[in-house]
DNA sequence: GTTGAAATTAGTACGAA
DNA sequence: TTCGTACTAATTTCAAC
């Protein structure tokens, strides 16, 4: 909730944001979308790239990265190579006022690449790697279920990963402009959310649909 | 070993891909490690915190690289001060024998940075990442709801990403013995999963559950 | 914000263990 | 295979413009 609240304000870029506040112009963009296809290439390189001198790209990647915007770099791995072919995603509800027992445990499962709160039947979405559907059984079994604040699970195989963009900018294909700079207030538009032909499914109706307990 | 390279069943469903390009020993894994958490370091930094001499870890960095097991190199970028604060899983039921059409869509909007095809009630998941929740209901509705090949979608945003770890390894945490060498054949427990106290969403299940065809 | 030096470091090649 | 060294190319730093 911090974050939506936090993020809700966005895009417009004004003054009081979150704290630190690095105006990211045209070329900062452009460094990040270079950095995010090749995350090894040289700062050297990356200047002629996107068309600046040397010292100025050091200097705005340092700037990016003091700022967080970069928060680091990676490699990406083949999961299936690495001898992890199963990936899963695991739909958990969580007893109230037990979210920090459930980020506790959660921290202790290195299975976990990513897990995100949101709204809807449930409450949050682990998304696991193993290297068989046995371990998905027994991480659900085992671990999951044996956490007081889980409440009741989920679990789906993802049988093919579609895409997966690196990260993904706001720069990319023609929803920049809007993404740069909101037309309007993003708070408003977020208290007068058009709801029509999006089926969208709130907290509320489907957690009260959920009533397996176990 | 081998067991690993064959179960693939999320991997693509490209048969005979899968061959065993390069045994991954201990030393593979340990620069795995490394790089996921310092994608920029050098190759000489690398060897020093593997334990190798830098020829090696050249050799070795090349021989991950040529294999596939190390797919690229990205920066981690903080879509909040890229100015992307919404996050949104949208879960999509696809017309049967239309996913050709619907993985073209997919391809032509770069607000998705991720999809993956998932037994369960729905068939696909996508993660998008919008300036604003407006945004989210323009892709949901103008967008994703224009494609003949999708059914269904339902929506459901994200209001904290609790942890996000770049790439699991199967050397994480103790699972790493059992990751590395299951002790029984990956397509013979799959063949026969244990579902007990697990709550698992077929596939069959969901569909049938899911009504609506707007 | 840019260019062009020096100093450092990275990447390659090859012989030896 | 792996290591160690020497060699070459490139990058980063730092200066002045």
């Amino acid at each position: 909730m911090s974050e939506i609240s936090r993020n809700g304000v966005s895009s417009t870029g004004q003054p009081g944001r979150i704290g630190i506040g690095l105006e990211l112009d045209d070329i900062h963009m452009k460094i990040l979308e270079v950095l995010r296809e090749n995350g090894r290439i040289s700062v050297a390189a990356l200047a002629e790239r996107v068309g600046i001198s040397r010292a100025n790209a050091y200097t705005r990647f340092e700037a990016l990265r003091a700022d967080g915007a970069i928060k680091g770099f990676t490699a990406e791995i083949d999961h299936v190579r690495a001898g992890l072919g199963i990936t899963a995603l695991i739909f958990v509800t969580v007893r109230q006022q037990m979210w920090k027992q459930f980020r506790a445990e959660l921290a202790r499962m290195p299975e976990v690449e990513y897990c995100a709160i949101t709204t809807g039947q449930h409450d949050a979405m682990i998304q696991v790697r193993v290297a068989d559907v046995a371990a998905v059984h027994s991480m659900v079994t085992d671990r999951l279920a044996n956490i007081p604040a889980v409440k009741a699970t989920e679990t789906v195989f993802i049988l093919d990963e579609v895409l997966k963009r690196p990260y993904v900018l706001p720069s990319d294909g023609r929803q920049a402009g809007q993404a740069r700079r909101s037309s309007r207030p993003a708070q408003e538009a977020q208290g007068d959310v058009p709801l029509g032909k999006m089926r969208f499914v709130g907290a509320a109706e489907g957690r009260a649909a959920l009533k397996k307990d176990d």
